[in-house]
DNA sequence: ACAGGTTTTAATCAATCGATTTATTTAATC
DNA sequence: GATTAAATAAATCGATTGATTAAAACCTGT
């Protein structure tokens, strides 16, 4: 068991690959596990042995990329917090540490990205209990510091928006790096890495921060 | 052929709902026809005989809602056009005529709003050329009048991420509602109408002026 | 070289899919 | 009331799906 896992890796990984992409392509539910072992190039009993079911081989490509994404998040919040020490962490430096590693994913495996995105949307309760649990914790901690750095205005309905819009920004961002390519139009390059990171932190922090558009009051407290 | 349509139009409509409701639930590809039939209580035979086949089925199921969508936000436009008589208009005017329509088709049908949204992001290239036919000239439009209404300093990158950003906005509040009410969680009702409107409008103007990122130059032009 | 477990292969299962065909019922027209 | 077209129903088609099985091939440690 222990020697064997080298080949096992590769026809696992070739399997993961090529759901990773077709997944990408076509959307989850529209791909068959036999398209997929096909293309890879395996037998196609290969994915049941070493994945279970369709449920698993679906899993098991997101968890394999999410969890690093997961720590790398993780870990730049807590430099984030750190450097501010007793103060609360700037808006800006909360987002980018949370967009960060999202946009390196976007550069590194484009497929991964597109798919999360995806799947972000994806109407299956199951997958987004799936979902849940691979994000919770993260998004969590998150959202908590992103509240703290929210201006002390916001009622509860337009934080809720707002937070809304942000991971929205984000994900579309992911899925949909096509559209990107339709608004440049080759006069320039697609924006992406540093340049791409640094718009949607100013975007998302200009919007988050915007003045309150509720009429008189202040809004629902 | 003529007093016909009465029955028919029943069974066609109690076909479409019960495709709308489905297809929004689990994802265009996740339901079948035979699904479909079944739930709306008719035989399985009669989507073929109304609507071709499932293509045929499932392009009604938008255009039927699409067309009068369009219609609203291009009506809007030309007036806030109108208004605006030789100056140009006002960004946050221009995104109001471009969201408020859908965001009342948020509140009327929930389930098509999030099936839009849903088939933004689909990856398939047959629905995604569907999807330019039915949306390409509003949208046209709409781009051209955002950009006359933007900073004149922002460069082509800046204003390709932000504008994707804003339709990424705008897409994910229609698909995630459901993270709304996680948002919310009963200390306030589920921002809807106005409101929303109001919240959308302010984050997207915000975010499309907000100071440019792009370090020295400007950015590139 | 041999024994043990792991990985791969080929064949097959019932279920479901989109689609078609034929037959029956319903409604409108003369 | 007979004729004709439209709408509904029932039955069936080949193809594909996810999943399982049993045998073959492979590698590893001795």
């Amino acid at each position: 068991m222990q020697a064997s896992t080298e080949r096992d890796k590769d026809t696992k990984t070739a399997i993961l690959d090529t759901a990773e992409r077709l997944f990408s392509q076509h959307g989850v539910q529209g791909v068959s596990v036999r398209r997929v072992l096909v293309e890879a190039g395996v037998n196609v009993a290969l994915a049941h042995y070493h994945f279970g079911d369709r449920d698993g081989l679906i899993r098991e490509v997101l968890r394999r990329r999410v969890e690093p994404l997961n720590e790398k998040r993780l870990a730049l919040l807590d430099q984030v917090e750190d450097a501010a020490g007793p103060n609360r962490p700037a808006l800006d430096s909360v987002l980018r540490a949370f967009f960060g590693p999202i946009v390196d994913l976007l550069d590194e495996h484009p497929d991964f990205a597109r798919l999360i995105g995806q799947l972000h949307v994806a109407a299956d309760p199951k997958m987004k209990q799936f979902f849940l649990t691979l994000f919770g914790d993260v998004i969590g901690r998150f959202a908590a510091a992103v509240r703290t750095a929210l201006p002390a205005e916001l009622g509860v309905a337009e934080r809720a928006c707002r937070t809304l819009f942000t991971f929205g920004a984000m994900i579309h961002t992911l899925t949909n790096q096509a559209d990107m390519e339709l608004l440049v139009r080759g006069r320039c390059e697609v924006p992406r890495g540093e340049l791409l990171l640094r718009e949607l932190v100013a975007f998302c922090t200009a919007g988050l921060t915007a003045p309150t558009s509720v009429p008189g009051s202040g809004g629902t407290r």
